[in-house]
DNA sequence: AATGAAAGGATTAAGCC
DNA sequence: GGCTTAATCCTTTCATT
């Protein structure tokens, strides 16, 4: 697959209205057959383009701490290790790296706390500074926006048109607009493997 | 419904992994039967707790706008009407309320331009300042995380265990702790609804 | 990408504790 | 009220074109 057309965006639309809903159903909807659905879907998780069918939780319906946000001044080069470690932390559910290098994320702690708790999850030698907000209330839009949805060359970030190539790299396929950019990405991470 | 279980926590584990999980694998996990396992997210569905089931798509893999995270500082009072206006964006993913009342908003544009977008978002007389932050990378965690899920008050917020009582207003179902805390509830609900 | 057959899952209803 | 089993209906998958 080397686009995303629109049968592809309304499915993706339809699955994130219900994604129990049958394929039978975006079936009928698309104008396809079930098992032509079937095979789309199945191409998109492949792409990493649908990550996972889940679920969306009315946190605050349930006595699931206080939610916090708490944003990190990072150290140069700390970014990834402040990044892997929030997401490896149970009570995080959003994680945002700025261009700027920090971290923010989003939090609902059993305990009131919360210093005791950024101790834990991050080494503090990584961070220069940390903020923490109460949240009152938030909210989350599954939708997939007006925006056009295509895929970004893995390289260069430009559009995939249907002149588009892929590799598969470690059971992970990459998109590229051209063949120059897949070669660069490929070279890349082959020497980088060499390296390792 | 009045409480949740460690069996509906299970449920929703594994939902969040995989929504179209069949319900027979739960069923097999949680020992139970099918129905059983049907049942339980009906009401989990009408408790309000599952919201809808979804999907989770890695955006930064598609052509979907610059993602920035933005924050208002809002003048009081207004807080309720800036969250309405940003939640009514198809740019906007994500909304937190702070619990000092100001609105920050991950959103994905089309545009550079992301002044127009606020100016065109929500009325600039509601808010006093507002900072734009571009994001690298941001990821979302599912899961339900490893503290008590228990349902809260509606009312008052404390836990909600067997005893509880609920109440269907307006096709939504909500949930008390106790007697008092429904009465009230419900007699402040009609008390508006009679003004309007 | 469609078709049709076979396998698998969901839902209903009846009955139990 | 919450559960189970059994029967029915629906959905998905696979092989084929």
């Amino acid at each position: 697959m080397s686009d995303l057309d629109d049968t592809d965006r309304r499915i993706l639309e339809l699955l994130a209205t219900d994604a129990r809903r049958p394929y039978s159903d975006i079936a009928d909807d698309v104008d396809l057959s079930p098992p032509a659905v079937s095979d789309r879907v199945a191409k998109l998780r492949e792409a990493g383009v649908l990550r996972r069918f889940t679920v969306d939780l009315d946190r605050a319906r349930l006595r699931d701490g206080t939610q916090v946000l708490v944003e990190f001044a990072v150290r140069p080069g700390r970014e990834a290790e402040v990044q892997a470690a929030v997401e490896g932390e149970d009570a995080v559910e959003h994680v945002f790296v700025t261009a700027a290098g920090d971290v923010v994320c989003s939090a609902r702690l059993p305990v009131a706390d919360v210093s005791a708790w950024v101790a834990d999850a991050v080494a503090l030698d990584a961070v220069d500074d940390y903020d923490v907000t109460a949240v009152a209330s938030s909210s989350w839009q599954p939708t997939v926006g007006g925006v056009d949805l295509a895929l970004a060359c893995d390289e260069c970030g430009n559009t995939v048109t249907s002149e588009g190539e892929t590799a598969t790299i470690d059971g992970d396929r990459h998109h590229f607009c051209c063949g120059s950019c897949r070669s660069q990405f490929v070279d890349r991470y082959e020497r980088l493997d060499a390296d390792a």
